[in-house]
DNA sequence: CTGGGTCATGTAATCGATTCCAGTGCACGA
DNA sequence: TCGTGCACTGGAATCGATTACATGACCCAG
């Protein structure tokens, strides 16, 4: 590879003239100015990042470290992430921790030694002892979608507990009377939220959830389906079925089909999370919609104002409701 | 940060010392190995990977150049990739194209700079002009998915000939006298073959298809959909419909629905590439499915192999039909 | 005509690691 | 006892950039 060293004395310059030219310094003559950049094209050098990095200790990139790249909930937010960071000049290193706390931890650590600018993270867990080891270095920090006990960093976060109280009511409205909940892991901000805030809203209506018709699942395809077997296997089993996310949602809704049942005629069902695709389920699914290209943007512009030295704020979102008759609010209610 | 300094004078060692010992060699004996050791847990050093590379030249890591993340197939293959990877110890710089053959120019030469390992590209176009630059500095080059003409390197690709044979053999054997093809674009290899092979395929069972009834999208949602209306005015309007990608295939589901068309009644519909939601559709898609994780996880075994110094071969998988019943195949064939 | 200031440029230190080469200490064989 | 070899360690160069400081040319005012 050609360096700088090639260029400088192949313009018959030093070094320092050449970096000048290359940083847009005011200094150089624009005669030697011309003389560098001709000697650039001539060689077709490149500067080497990781030299520059190392002497600036900037690496113009982000570590977005994500739970689950399949999940399309999170790779619409990669790529929100990615774009907006494309436009202000970083480039993204992913990190797929695959729910996994410790897969977390090793790729925090990774992604610390390569001096990334700032870091993303939607926390696998609760567990965030690899925070300790963020906070300790002073990088930039921003969580996403999931917030952990006493982060001391901004969150970027949506809230659903309005939409999920509309769903609350559209459900009851609908005429159901037993509402059985695919959770997320308890282990989660987001699991424990949802959870939390459908049960009192249902409770608010007068139809409290039974605890049986609570099952907590993994955020992922199987354990959604899992979670429907059991709660369909219930002698007094839901009239309707809300999963916490969009996987879960898609293997409850598999699972329904396998017992042969109809949707909504046997069973309604409503999910978190919408997809583009999701109007052309059968049935079209009635969904709590987040804003995942937003949540992406902001936590990018965030991760870069705290780059700068400012404090940003807590970025709040909100779902909302998008009935779409699959818990049989359309013929119902 | 704390450098290999400080744990050498705190270790009461030299930083080759400290370095020997980092890096498994030999030399050290066991008492100064563990007074390193003592030292580095107890300032918590961390290595500066950037001042490694820039020294040994070797990043340990990927540069991934994909054409759109949002599109699932290319989300697994993005997965695949980074699960292999890791499994190897390399991390993935992630660079989204969006489609277009300059966003792709820009990236490549970004992760140049970066000095990555070895590059996987998913190429948006035919247009290589970004290939020279990467020849140039004999950076371990990988294709995946489209090859582009003239290429001197490794190429994972699907051969989907036989799959799509199988597809026309069953469309012929349902009944469908006119097949509309929603093409990808005929700048990108798989956009050309898959309509040659298809057509061809069509062609042999003495049903060529109508040069009027081939629309060219991009691979995305929104050309499928446009792609569709265009296909279902035309007056002697096909009586099934084939999208060469999920997105498309989508798209044209989303268009067909709008016009009240039922399917696979009023027209058949099949779509490359499969997945896992396909089956919970109205109506369940009959596709031709590519084993995405395999090219992932080929690709970048092949790219490993590359860096080691191997000559790995083209790798060439087979993509097969699934039939769910969207082209009226188990009503009529 | 000369001293001080401005401006372009070069010299060299630096970022944090790796690694070649040399030096030290010790054991062992003669 | 002394030379030889081996094993361990340290000094210092190096990777390719950036940048503080020094230098020299040049200009202008006094």
């Amino acid at each position: 590879m050609t360096t700088m060293k090639d260029v400088a004395s192949h313009a018959g310059v030093s070094t320092a003239t050449v970096s000048r030219v290359l940083n847009g310094h005011a200094a150089p003559t624009q005669e030697t100015r011309a003389r560098v950049l001709a000697a650039i094209e001539e060689l077709g050098y490149r500067p080497n990042a990781l030299a520059r990095s190392l002497r600036t200790t900037a690496t113009k990139t982000f570590g977005l470290v994500i739970s689950d790249l399949v999940n399309p909930f999170f790779a619409e937010i990669a790529r929100a992430v990615e774009q907006e960071a494309r436009a202000h000049g970083y480039c993204v290193v992913l990190a797929n921790a695959d729910e996994s706390a410790e897969q977390q931890t090793t790729y925090v650590r990774t992604l610390l030694d390569r001096r990334v600018d700032g870091l993303l993270v939607c926390p696998a867990t609760d567990d965030a002892a690899w925070m300790d080891e963020v906070v300790a270095t002073g990088l930039p920090l921003v969580l996403l979608d999931r917030s952990v006990p006493g982060a001391d960093c901004p969150v970027v976060r949506v809230d659903g507990a309005e939409a999920l109280a509309d769903l609350a009511a559209t459900l009851v409205g609908a005429g159901h009377e037993r509402v059985g909940v695919i959770a997320g892991p308890s282990d989660t901000s987001t699991g424990r939220e949802r959870l939390a805030q459908f049960g009192s809203a249902l409770a608010e209506l007068g139809h409290p959830v039974h605890p049986d018709h609570v099952v907590h699942g993994d955020f992922r395809w199987e354990s959604g389906k899992q979670a429907a077997a059991k709660l369909m296997g219930l002698p007094d089993r839901p009239t309707a079925l809300v999963a916490m996310d969009n996987l879960m949602g898609l293997g409850a809704l598999e699972q329904v089909r396998e017992l042969g049942l109809s949707v909504p005629g046997d069973v309604g069902i409503a999910v978190y999370d919408d997809q583009p695709w999701f109007p052309l389920l059968d049935p079209p699914l009635t969904v709590i919609a987040q804003p995942t290209v937003e949540m992406g943007r902001a936590a990018a512009r965030c991760l870069i104002a705290l780059i700068a030295d400012e404090q940003p704020p807590d970025v709040d979102l909100t779902a909302r409701l998008v009935k779409r008759g699959s818990c049989g609010e359309t013929g119902r209610g």
